[in-house]
DNA sequence: ACAAAAGTGTTCTCCATACACCCATGG
DNA sequence: CCATGGGTGTATGGAGAACACTTTTGT
């Protein structure tokens, strides 16, 4: 249904939006010890960008936001976090969105709204990689996750976008605890580790690691796993919020 | 120059400015041991607000806000920091903005973008008091600093918004060393000692708190202050940003 | 001499680090 | 029995809290 409300003003130009304003949302994923991104390419180009849209004239933006990562992912009560606002002067990229548009098969009128200088609500989300279905919008042929260090040239300034956001998220890793939002419902303190390991960019010790997690008094213990290996069953946590 | 191009674009409602975004500014200066902010009151309103405005189509956000600093304080290179964007649908405040005007002698068309939705995006800034010249803008009559537990009841969701900035504050302090911009080149130990503890809310043991700031090696020791009190002469530090 | 505030020193506790050690599991 | 990784114990160092002590100023 939104669905339909963005094709059709994409072509109409006359958007029940709220104008000059979008968001982006850097999708956070974690899995096979590597931090993921969530990135959409445009039909018939190499553009590759971050999930963003629209706010709808009657909507929250966190709701906007909220819309744009349940189109993308399928999932919904995603943890989102609003990390800054990107509004250069510059931010105008009418040949950018020329060239997108084409892919499409559509010309833009030289006054469409998407040619206007737009400023950017930048949000970062974390999710439970396991359950997300990815998937494209109209304008793009693709919605996969990339590696946070194999992330092609993005366009507009959504590069610098995702740097903040990485900013952002490793100084809240500690302060918020928001790390478990990107883990499944149970896992293992070595899991976490790994998490942690790949935000921050930097090995921990995993002794103290383990009684620095576990004294946050925020882990409930469930059950031994035997993962076959040849070593001790590691402890499976759940975490609980208070 | 500017307010002229304000004044204008008030009057006849085509504005060259960008649509649906303002800004707002928290503006905080720290004098008698008092954290106090600037606020504007509305000609024949008692409505108080935070000095704000509008980006123009080529303006940076944080130009528009240094403008807007700049206007109410006559200060240029003002410590500035973007802390959140305020974005709920209900942002639509056309009675208040009828009444405003009206306080201004216009009335304003049905179809006027000041009856719209509007986001605004939250600056925080930091001033030295004794140097500030406040200026109220056309549409107010006074601009003038509130002691923080004195705030009065502020239009809009601008109670809202002066709350997140404080936590910001509150949370920057330390981390970002953002307290001295509050204080005049030169200043005592106790007095920064006061500045923290109003800021924070909390008492600071003093001979702690001395070796703290000290140790953080950014204040340069220039020379005693002789202030006539029966006690010894305090000396006077100097900041120095790396 | 005394009060008041500035500056410095000392102790204690807590927490993070580093590292050692034991435990469980499958080959 | 051994290799591997999970879980816990222990020593060390640095930072902050609490408090004592000295120094400097004007009355």
């Amino acid at each position: 249904m939104t669905k339909n409300i963005n094709r059709k003003e994409y072509l109409e130009s006359k958007p029940r939006l709220l104008p000059s304003v979008s968001i982006d949302c850097v999708i956070f994923g974690f899995s096979n010890n590597q931090l993921k991104i969530l990135l959409l390419k445009f039909k018939n180009t190499d553009f590759y960008a971050l999930p963003g849209g629209f706010i709808s004239i009657e909507e929250d933006l966190s709701d906007a936001a909220l819309r744009v990562l349940e189109e993308r992912t399928g999932l919904r009560d995603i943890y989102l976090e609003q990390f800054y606002v990107f509004g250069s002067k510059d931010r105008r990229y009418d040949q950018t969105h020329q060239k997108i548009m084409e892919g499409n098969g559509i010309i833009l009128k030289p006054n469409h709204f998407l040619l206007d200088r737009f400023i950017s609500i930048g949000y970062y989300a974390l999710i439970d990689f396991s359950k997300a279905n990815p998937a494209p919008d109209d304008l793009s042929d693709s919605c996969e996750w990339y590696d946070l260090d194999k992330v092609p040239s993005l366009v507009f300034d959504h590069n610098q976008i995702l740097q903040k956001a990485l900013e952002t998220l490793r100084s809240d890793l500690d302060t918020k605890l928001v790390g478990f939002n990107l883990l499944p419902e149970t896992f293992t303190i070595n899991e976490i580790q790994r998490l942690y390991e790949t935000i921050l960019g930097e090995k921990l010790v995993r002794s103290n690691f383990q009684r620095k997690i576990l004294s946050l008094g925020i882990l409930e213990r469930i059950e031994k796993k035997m993962t076959g290996a040849a070593n001790k069953a590691p402890y499976v946590y759940r975490f609980v919020g208070q």
